[in-house]
RNA sequence: GCCGGCGUGGCGGAAUUGGCAGACGCGCAGGAUUCAAAAUCCUGUGGCAGCAAUGUCGUGUGGGUUCGACCCCCACCGCCGGCACCA
């Protein structure tokens, strides 16, 4: 070890040793505890940011910790490396996808290495590797033959000027992501995987099984899924055989309804338009709403529109005529396509009956003096008693919606039901970079999966990327035709790809047994390190993908495949990491770049800071200036250490504890062990972790400069010092840890046990408090009873001077604490 | 509009179960060392008043519960995030 920190050497002598030894390889050993750590691995755009570094700071020194608290732990990276900015720059620049990939994917895994991170590269799993595609196929073929995928005809996303179907997180604001075009709606046929079938599951596990997940992650899982309760009602259409049926959460308000609403979609508005002089308002107002962009169909600020298409609705229990309507307010997928208007209760109704003139009929008495319900100036949404409705007037509104449930069922026209706001998963994407859907379309048999034996379906190279025309692939001359599985004839594949959030959704089970080539993975290996005990990532998937991962893993569950129903048992939500307080960006230019990080200061400090600055799940703003002090303090640390060596030698940690120096200094290192272990291993606060090692280095500081200071207890703190450092800052700790005489990695050292002992203080202050302000502040001996510690305030010389011509009402003792007195 | 979160010195943050508010770090000030600087080490550092001892105010605002509230309850203000014509 050199007398002065040089990082650089430092780091890179003990990345080039952990590869030579393997030093992170991990396999199954069912004799002792596993424990399965993961972040959230990264698409391969070719350079780290600090959210990465962040991200993955954290998992490896819980990674690292778990590893010297005797776990057997599992701690892997790969890369999501399917998507689009392959395929942009395919087209903008004429490199194939899976090169310009591949290379980002080999630059990532030197960053990654440089920042000192303990993973098995063994277990390394890229989503684009046909080794890994293949798998994904399979699965899609059990859901395919489970029913669990299917296609249908939708409205996709078109962009007209890139003449591309864009999915959805590919439009933005309306527009298209790559040239700012407004997007509007195709019909395609698309493959879709059956999620609400799991929707309840999903939403019940929530609460019972996810209570190692953040609140806000599981209350935005529950909107998304968005379960309401209702009911659906028939309504009979004047001169027709034709029954429509709404669907409502306010069965209540079935007395005020004056008109219902149709989607332009429903494919009874054709129909009930045909040839009557309201065909051509209607047909239009249909075309004006499919050209309308998602953006203007679904303001809530825009004025209410629709038009009258010439029928009527026969309300079930009041036999009241009402006017149909169709109006872009109603959706198409949701429910059931067709709603009761009831305008006094629901503001969209009111504002459409005020815009259409339709009477508003109140039903429900909020019993407020400062409303008029005959006269309504705005919705009443206030939930009350029923009034002109009936048998059920005077009824409270909860009562009232079961009775009048109860009256629909026995009439045959409603039932009690429950909706979802999650739909089905369209997961086909007109895109090249993605797993092939391993699907044949046989002019005979329809559509059949291809033989489990031919897979993977290669993704064929014979493409031109020009960024015109449906998907890519339809320009290959070798892929597209091929036989039916089936019948042996002539038959054509799917050009689509997958949703790159489909490889994303099983890759955690993958890394169990990362080189099967037999099985997607050995169940044996996926239950001994399932589930994932500590997942850790971005707030920004709290939906999607981790919805989808627990869809993939139920399902594969009720496959057999897995035990485990839920992949994740706790969750990590990270918090971004700012530059001046803003969003670190191109465009604003606060960009930091972890590479000339390390450069400057070492892998070690930058870890260290994104570690120190801020809890995990908060906001990180960066500081230049907090990177110097963490470089600082492990400068100090070293400092420490070199001159320890150098003025002693060879010292065996033998304490002897005798002065109140060597009992400060033994409880400040066992608090610090202790303190690290709880924060690391429990809390996740690994900034107050950092800080009481820092409190101990002062103290190690102030204490070596003490003549009677024992060297014995000194060279133990040392040691112990580098050991519950190494999980931070790995690099410096073996370097100082070599030079201390260690002769194995610091990281196989098991993590120091903590004497009790050391952590009770022989004397405590106790604080006295006069009506609840402090006054005085006392050392006693530790564990006094209440009414010893009341005795030691009361007789103290000052207390008894502040307590001069008062009352004393009452004494509070709490050991080790206080004493409050609360006079008059 | 609905749902969730947050609000503490000049700054990042700490206070784990209702019990000394401001740990640790940054910054700043002073000192030691140095020919000088950098680096390093030491000391101080919430506001106000005071030479000081000390007093007093203080965790977004207003109220409440309690011997005692950053912490619990009620009302409000501000900021951030998610969803949003889902009947």
């Amino acid at each position: 070890m050199k007398e002065t920190y040089e990082f650089k050497d430092i780091e890179k002598k003990w990345q080039d040793k952990w590869k030579k030894d393997d030093a992170f390889k991990t396999v199954e050993d069912p004799d002792k505890k596993k424990y399965y750590v993961l972040e959230m691995f990264p698409y391969p755009s070719g350079k780290l940011h600090m959210g990465h570094v962040r991200n993955y700071s954290i998992g490896d020194v819980i990674a690292r910790f778990k590893k010297m608290d005797g776990y057997n732990v599992l701690h892997p990276m790969g890369f999501d490396s399917f998507g689009l900015p392959a395929e942009n720059a395919a087209i903008k620049n004429g490199i194939a996808p899976a090169i310009w990939t591949w290379s980002n994917i080999h630059e990532m895994e030197e960053q990654l290495t440089e920042l000192g991170l303990s993973y098995d590269w063994d277990r390394e799993v890229c989503t684009c590797h046909e080794d890994t595609y293949k798998w994904m196929q399979w699965i899609f073929i059990q859901f395919y033959k489970k029913g669990l995928a299917y296609k249908k005809e939708n409205p996709v996303n078109w962009c007209p000027s890139c003449e591309t179907v864009l999915a959805n997180e590919q439009v933005v604001d309306g527009c298209c992501e790559r040239c700012g075009s407004q997007v509007s709606k195709k019909n395609l046929s698309q493959w879709y995987l059956k999620i609400t079938d799991y929707a309840d599951r999903l939403l019940e596990n929530i609460d019972t099984k996810l209570d190692g997940w953040p609140n806000k992650v599981k209350v935005m899982q529950k909107n998304w899924i968005g379960k309401s309760t209702g009911a659906e009602i028939d309504f009979k259409i004047k001169d027709s055989d034709v029954v429509l049926t709404v669907y409502t959460t306010r069965c209540d308000t079935l007395f005020g309804t004056s008109y219902m609403v149709l989607a332009p979609e429903n494919p009874y508005v054709e129909q009930f338009v045909k040839g009557t002089e309201f065909e051509k308002d209607a047909m239009e107002y249909i075309d004006h709403c499919k050209h309308l962009s998602e953006i203007e169909r679904t303001s809530t600020s825009k004025e209410k529109t629709g038009v009258f298409i010439g029928k009527y609705a026969i309300n079930p229990l009041t036999n009241a005529e009402i006017p149909i309507y169709i109006s872009d307010y109603v959706l198409m997928d949701y429910g059931t396509g067709a709603v009761m208007g009831v305008p006094a209760h629901d503001e969209r109704d009111f504002d459409f009956a005020k815009k259409f003139n339709l009477p508003i009929i109140p039903v429900v008495d909020p019993e407020d003096p400062e409303i008029d319900v005959n006269n309504l100036k705005e919705v009443c949404s206030a939930k009350g008693k029923l009034i002109n409705s009936g048998e059920f007037n005077g009824m409270y509104y909860e009562e009232a919606q079961a009775k009048i449930i109860e009256r629909l069922e026995k009439e045959g026209v409603g039932k009690a039901t429950t909706n979802f706001r999650l739909r089905d998963w369209l997961i086909s994407r007109q895109r090249y970079w993605g797993t092939p859907i391993p699907m044949i379309n046989c002019p005979d048999c329809g559509w059949v999966p291809e033989k489990e034996e031919n897979l993977p379906v290669l993704l064929p190279t014979d493409i031109e990327f020009t960024g015109k025309g449906a998907s890519p692939i339809a320009s290959s001359k070798t892929f597209i035709d091929t036989v039916c599985p089936c019948c042996g004839k002539p038959a054509k594949r799917e050009i689509d790809t997958m949703d790159t959030f489909l490889d994303s959704s099983w890759y955690f089970l993958r890394y169990c047994d990362p080189k099967n080539k037999e099985e997607v993975f050995s169940k044996e290996k996926a239950d001994y390190w399932m589930d994932v005990d500590q997942y850790i990532g971005g707030v920004e998937h709290a939906i999607l993908h981790l919805l989808y991962a627990r869809f993939f893993t139920m399902a594969l569950h009720d496959l057999g495949l897995v035990d485990v129903e839920e992949p994740f048992k706790n969750l990590l939500t990270q918090g971004m990491v700012n530059k001046d307080g803003k969003k670190m960006s191109k465009s604003l230019g606060n960009v930091v770049s972890p590479a000339e990080i390390i450069e400057k200061y070492g892998a070690d400090t930058a870890r260290l800071f994104i570690l120190f600055a801020a809890p995990p799940e908060r906001e990180l703003d960066w500081s230049d200036k907090g990177v110097e002090g963490s470089y600082r303090f492990l400068n100090r640390v070293y400092r420490l250490i070199y001159d320890f060596k150098d003025k002693y030698g060879d010292v065996v940690d033998a304490p002897s504890i005798k002065t109140s120096a060597d009992k400060k200094l033994n409880y400040m290192l066992n608090t610090s062990i202790k303190k690290v272990r709880d924060d690391v291993g429990g809390r996740f606060a690994f900034n107050t972790a950092i800080s009481s090692i820092m409190e101990l280095v002062n103290e190690m500081y102030r204490y070596k400069e003490l003549p009677d200071m024992d060297l014995g207890l000194y060279a133990k703190a040392v040691k112990e010092l580098i050991i519950i450092l190494a999980p931070f800052t790995p690099h410096i700790c073996e370097e100082m840890w070599e030079y201390m005489g260690g002769t194995s990695s610091v990281c196989d050292e098991s993590w120091p046990d903590y004497d009790e002992q050391a952590l009770v203080k022989d004397e405590v202050e106790i604080v006295v408090q006069l009506n609840g302000k402090v006054k005085e502040k006392i050392s006693i001996a530790n564990n006094l009873t209440k009414e010893e510690l009341e005795k030691i305030a009361l007789e103290d010389e000052n207390v008894k001077k502040l307590l001069d011509g008062k009352n004393v009402i009452k004494v509070i003792a709490v050991p080790n604490r206080l004493v409050n007195i609360v006079v008059k």
